[in-house]
DNA sequence: TTCGTACACCGTACGTCGTACGCTGTACTA
DNA sequence: TAGTACAGCGTACGACGTACGGTGTACGAA
């Protein structure tokens, strides 16, 4: 057997950890995590699909280092502004990112680990939180609060065939209400009807949600 | 070939539609769902993989109707009640049956088109805020913001890998502190230092902000 | 100059997966 | 008695994750 292509031409086509993570990131992305095989994340990368295994040890590991390359793209909450501010902004960040990449938050139910970015992610809110005026129990409920209601509104929102005000319009009326007899189900008729007129964004329906839960928390809070 | 065993002793061993989708939540339930495969669930039901495709189209069919023998578990939000009770009952029942079928909240993700028994628990929800005198939208905002906290809770609860307060203490100490350097995350090592001290519940957890949430939405009624 | 070793990568093979296709025996109807 | 629907199975195919055992290259030591 002859080494024909055995060195990469350049060594920004060489495989690396970094590259194979990210490119099955992109995979995952455009195909959905049932379509990132090894084979086919590494025909993406132009490498045989052992080769990985050189750079994790399996998928289980890929799938790990997946997740907290997402959360690398969340924005961190800017230390600069009032508490408030800097939760919504990390929130709003965190449903754009798992809007990008909506396969991660169906792995991060099955992954118990959390990854460094993760981990960088908790502490930068949690000293938010402390240096807000939440005593240590309230910040813990603050966090578990704010995070589920983001990550559950994400886990909604990638479950809805429609993405915007118009599609939804169209959507609910070829395929909502007519498998919804009025007389069974009259209440989600009339919301249908009335959310198809007025017209329905999944973004302003975060931050509404995102600010009644804000607003709530204040009271957990000992003012500084 | 003879016909050794192709009827069935009993007919109560008979297969049937509801007899494999409820045979996989167990399967589920056991293996997680990478264990389930058809194979597997036919050598559980005592017959051949390919039985199984006479009563569901394929493994997807399957799979959402799993998600709907799920939703059938969740209570209903109870009628002779206040609108605060009947909600924080039905977002109780669905983090019980949440957590007793991890897999169905990562599945949830993936799949867009509700069964029977999920509309029904809309419509159910639906109706109790509507009658409680939420306006049409407001009650779309409430049903977003407390299906977003209990989903959100609930998978953030699967990919905890405790259960007990108990067992959080025992992690606390053996997991995460050894992994958590004290001057990179001083405020984590300070929370899990106190809530290991403290004891530490997600049921507790889970309605407290509930609660908070309960609270925060009774601001959107026009009270009847 | 030679040689040993670590590195980066790959081919083959095994067992498992979902499922297309075609077959079987039974029950029932005409 | 024949015909047909029902309920279920065996085989086969292509794709999957990955264990195992290679291969050529680079490089430091002798």
């Amino acid at each position: 057997m002859s080494a024909r292509e055995q060195r990469p031409v350049a060594s920004d086509a060489a495989l690396s950890r970094q590259r194979v993570v990210v490119e099955a990131v992109r995979l995952a992305d455009r195909e959905g995590v049932d379509g990132l095989s090894m084979r086919r994340l590494a025909g993406a990368l132009g490498a045989g699909a052992m080769s990985l295994y050189y750079y994790v040890a399996n998928k289980e590991e890929l799938l790990d280092a997946m997740i907290d390359v997402v959360f690398e793209e969340i924005e961190l909450p800017p230390e600069e502004t009032d508490w408030q501010s800097a939760m919504r902004c990390r929130a709003v960040s965190t449903r754009q990112v798992l809007a990008r990449h909506p396969w991660a938050i169906g792995l991060m139910e099955s992954r118990t680990s959390p990854g460094p970015a993760n981990l960088r992610h908790r502490e930068a809110v949690t000293a938010c939180l402390r240096k807000a005026g939440f005593p240590v129990l309230m910040a813990t409920h603050a966090n578990w609060l704010l995070d589920s209601y983001v990550y559950g509104f994400a886990l909604q929102e990638a479950s809805l065939p429609f993405d915007t005000a118009d599609e939804f319009a169209d959507m609910a009326e070829d395929v909502y209400l007519p498998q919804l007899p009025p007389d069974e189900f009259p209440y989600l008729n009339e919301s249908a009807a009335v959310l198809a007129a007025a017209g329905y964004d999944p973004a302003e329906e975060f931050t509404f949600g995102l600010d009644l839960v804000l607003a709530a928390l204040e009271s957990l809070r000992v003012p500084t």
